[in-house]
DNA sequence: TGACAATTACTGCTTAGGCAATATAATACA
DNA sequence: TGTATTATATTGCCTAAGCAGTAATTGTCA
């Protein structure tokens, strides 16, 4: 015994669970929504979904290829590919790091800078239609509850 | 002007929509989090995530390929193979149906039928690994949240 | 009834992510 | 200093999903 009072985590009982109605399930599909939703807003710029989501990181800071795939669990030879296809696109743009020769450092180029907020108005515009009906609130709500399940680490 | 006030829908300023902390980035990276987990615990079983999701429909009252696609919004191709996988590991059976005969009824076996309770039971322990914290309320409200994004269709 | 459309499942092709192995560079430390 | 360990990026191989095209069957309706 420590002690100290555990909290009761016990969400969801193994003996009870209903799988389709479960966090898990639902959280898959609003995924699926959403991608949809976003893949064809962007249709019109000839970019994907998993690729915006690479420049939003890129537009904000990350600067690596290694950061990268921290940021959005990504495996390093998937993202290697990634950034071929948006530098043939000719939206990132690929230097090597005089301080750190192992890494690439990674930058929107100005094509990329040029386009990236009428990228970010049609996700916006995507993230709202599947929020319909939502309040401010309600959103910020959701978004504090899911914040709070990516903490737990 | 129609006369009928229309509800507000503008959750997102595509202006001042930050795409870090939006509910898409937030939605597709817990997703990414749950289906580790869920493969972790589902691993001594030799399932992975996604299958477990098509096993969950089939013990749930889907019967059909069509029905599984229609249900987690999967691709036909890659649903017959899915099922291929399934039906090699001998957990699902196709049968031909005989009140229309383009659909190939699916059941679980009876292997599948006695390992199932222990992947709900492993996927709501990884499901709640990720809710720590939480109480059954939030849990709740979150679910009731999703599922009304869900039903803007 | 008969022609046309829609539905269901499947196959080939292409795209793309995960894993393992590799090369290079930086870091730790004995 | 020199050696082992770690970090970064890349490539090849395998797996799996999406798309387009197809065959069989069912539904529609003129």
């Amino acid at each position: 015994m420590t002690g100290i009072a555990e909290p009761k985590t016990e969400i969801y009982d193994p003996k009870t669970f209903d799988p389709k109605t479960g966090i898990g399930g639902l959280v898959a599909r609003v995924r699926v929504k959403l991608f949809e939703a976003l893949d064809e807003e962007l249709a019109p710029f000839d970019i994907t979904a998993a690729q915006y989501v690479i420049l939003v990181n890129l537009a904000t800071g990350v600067d690596s290829a290694s950061g990268l795939c921290k940021g959005v669990s990504y495996d390093p030879g998937a993202m290697t590919r990634m950034i071929d296809r948006l530098e043939r696109k000719g939206l990132v743009r690929r230097v090597r790091s005089p301080e750190d020769r192992r890494v690439v450092n990674l930058a929107l180029t100005e094509e990329g800078k040029a386009v990236y907020p009428k990228l970010v108005a049609s996700a916006a515009a995507a993230t709202n239609r599947r929020l319909r009906g939502f309040t401010k609130a309600e959103a910020q709500q959701l978004e504090r509850l899911l914040q709070r399940m990516l903490a737990n680490d």
